[in-house]
RNA sequence: GGUUCCAUGGUAAAUCGGUUAAUACACCACCCUUUCACGGUGGAGUGGGGGGUUCGACUCCCCCUGGAAUCACCA
């Protein structure tokens, strides 16, 4: 067989690799500089899986001085959906991840070695599929493709039923030069298969820099590089790609291993140096049914990074917990290093764990919760307004009708030695922190389990005709004892404790049917700071409407 | 079913042959406190099972079990 003459059949008109090698040199970078990328399919939001590989990558990059790119692999144009490549920017922008290299908005780019789309390099994956084929290492394939997915398992199923029928070579993988000749002729599309040569009851050493050293069985899978319309699958994309794009340490998800050796082959017979490999484990959850899974876009909500958007987490937050994730020696020093930024962290890929994390919301939240914490009114107020503005605009009118009210209102218990730590996602701040504090959320609906009504309007309707809103906080507390003292209830706790039967109960409880009335809840800050901000009108005014309304 | 990966409390995990097996979140109790929190103190809870190797094993080896990934002209 004449490769040479079959390569000339198949592509006519490509160029030789060498162009391409010419115009994209190896970097120049200090030894020890990671080149890494990012590189997602656009097939709709980014995935959190995604987005902790490219919070790695990027990473790696910074703590090895060496450039992180962002590349599209848009090469499944069936499972396209529009927007996801500025959906993607943006995420990236938002989470505060530059790259150095890539796709930008608008479809501009920036960088030497790009086209950084994948369906605007046919050009190049045509010339290296050329010299595949000129070396014997690739071969047309005029087999019927399966319609999709669902074929493929049947057929799948079927082969396990028979007790799985060993996968047989490529029909195609010896046609001659005349058969090819004749097919092409007729206009038949053809896939491109790599030729392999591997043999897998023989393995090799090699070395993944999460998983550490490994021994791996040769690839003998006739794996397709180039699809009948002429686009390339993952594995040819990568290959090519990944060498002329110069990266020198790949990170992807675990679900790649499995075709790792394959990758490898392909490299090999193209010539490549190898790149070196970090297989991340897979983000999973614990589901309704007590088992482990890999997180899903479409089932799980924290699976899709714009949910942690519309709903308002901080990013860092999101960093945070991830990077506890990723490095577990992360929390360590972070407690150590509480007022460093997150980019001084020393990231280390060898320090990823190899089994696969569950996903936490409570340690996420608390993660959150401590950030926001630590921040100031003014800051939430930012952070709130942004979020807002975009997620809940009638929050956002509402919020910023008084700027001042607001940053008031977030300002109670926090400047502070230890500041409240409730809010975790900015969507909670009405739905389940400071929503009475705006009377379009205040809900004169009471939580009066428990409460005995008739002592609850009494204390209410006392309250309401001694308080003083220019008291202090000593002035204000000292009034509520004495009007608990006169109604019945116990002023000294200890008394209280020893002879509960004596008393209508304690000043806890009578502070317990005031927050009632003036925050529709059983839980809510200092009572005083409250008054303070609502105003003295809008205190009594809830006053009013509890003693209404029971 | 084949291949592969993984295995310390509910979750994330430290240890890298000798420990009362750290720590964080969650949980419980108590303290602080006018309430809710925050904070503080304490508590319960872990090496999947079975064989080896070793004076000694959570740590090394083997088997089993369990979980996960993958087996597309999808990435």
């Amino acid at each position: 067989m004449d490769y040479n003459k079959l390569a000339d059949l198949l592509y006519p008109t490509a160029v030789n690799t060498d162009v391409w090698e010419n115009k994209y040199p190896k970097r120049e970078l200090k030894t020890g500089a990671e080149v890494t990328r990012f590189a997602p399919s656009p097939t709709g939001s980014l995935h959190i899986g995604h987005f902790f590989q490219c919070l790695c990558d990027s990473y790696i990059a910074k703590s090895t001085g060496g450039l992180f790119f962002f590349r599209v692999e848009d090469t499944d144009k069936k499972r396209e959906v529009e927007g996801s490549v500025d959906n993607a920017i943006n995420t990236l922008e938002k989470f505060g991840i530059f790259y150095d290299e890539g796709v930008m908005k608008n479809g501009e780019e920036k960088g030497e070695y790009g086209p950084y789309l994948q369906s605007a390099r046919t050009e190049i994956y045509r010339s290296y599929a050329k010299k595949l084929v000129a070396s014997g290492r690739a071969y047309p394939c005029f087999c019927e493709k399966p319609e999709n997915f669902e074929e493929v398992k049947e057929k799948r199923q079927e082969q396990l039923e028979e007790n799985f029928a060993l996968q047989q070579k490529d029909p195609c993988r010896d046609l001659s030069l005349e058969e090819v000749e004749q097919k092409l002729s007729q206009n038949k599309p053809f896939a491109l298969r790599l030729k392999s040569l591997g043999d897998p009851e023989k393995s090799f050493k090699f070395k993944d820099e999460v998983k550490g050293e490994r021994e791996i069985r040769e690839n003998s899978k006739d794996i397709i590089l180039i699809k009948s319309d002429g686009l390339p699958v993952y594995a040819f994309a990568h290959a090519v790609d990944d060498h002329l794009m110069r990266t020198t340490l790949v990170i992807r998800g675990e679900e790649w291993y499995p075709s790792l050796a394959s990758h490898l082959e392909l490299f090999d017979a193209m010539g490549f140096e190898r790149v070196k490999y970090a297989h991340n484990p897979v983000i999973s959850k614990i589901d309704e049914n007590g088992g482990k899974r890999k997180i899903s876009k479409r089932k799980d909500k924290e699976g899709n990074m714009a949910y942690f958007i519309e709903t308002g987490y901080p990013v860092n937050s999101i960093k945070e917990y991830l990077l506890t994730l990723a490095n577990s020696n992360f929390e360590i020093w972070r407690r150590q290093n509480p007022e460093k930024s997150l980019e001084e962290f020393e990231f280390k890929a060898e320090k990823i764990t190899s089994s696969n994390p569950m996903f936490d919301f409570a340690k996420l939240n608390d993660i959150s919760k401590t950030i926001i914490s630590k921040m100031t009114a003014e800051e939430v107020y930012q952070e709130l307004s942004r979020w807002a503005s975009e997620f809940d605009k009638e929050f956002f009118e509402v919020i910023s009708r008084d700027e001042n009210y607001t940053k008031a209102v977030l300002n109670i218990d926090r400047e502070t030695p230890k500041p409240r730590k409730d809010i975790a996602k900015m969507s909670d701040v009405k739905e389940s922190v400071w929503g009475y504090m705006f009377n379009e959320y205040f809900k004169p609906e009471y939580e009066l389990e428990n409460a005995n009504v008739e002592n609850l309007k009494e204390v209410v309707a006392t309250y309401t005709n001694i308080y003083n809103h220019a008291d202090t906080k000593d002035e204000w507390f000292a009034r509520i004892k004495e009007m608990s003292g006169g109604l019945g209830y116990a002023v000294d706790n200890k008394e209280f404790k020893a002879n509960p039967e004596k008393f209508k109960g304690n000043v806890a409880l009578v502070c317990e049917y005031i927050r009632i009335a003036l925050t529709g809840r059983k839980n809510s800050p200092d009572l005083y700071s409250i008054s303070q901000v609502l105003g003295e009108n809008e205190v009594k005014r809830r006053f009013e409407l509890l003693l209404k309304s029971i």
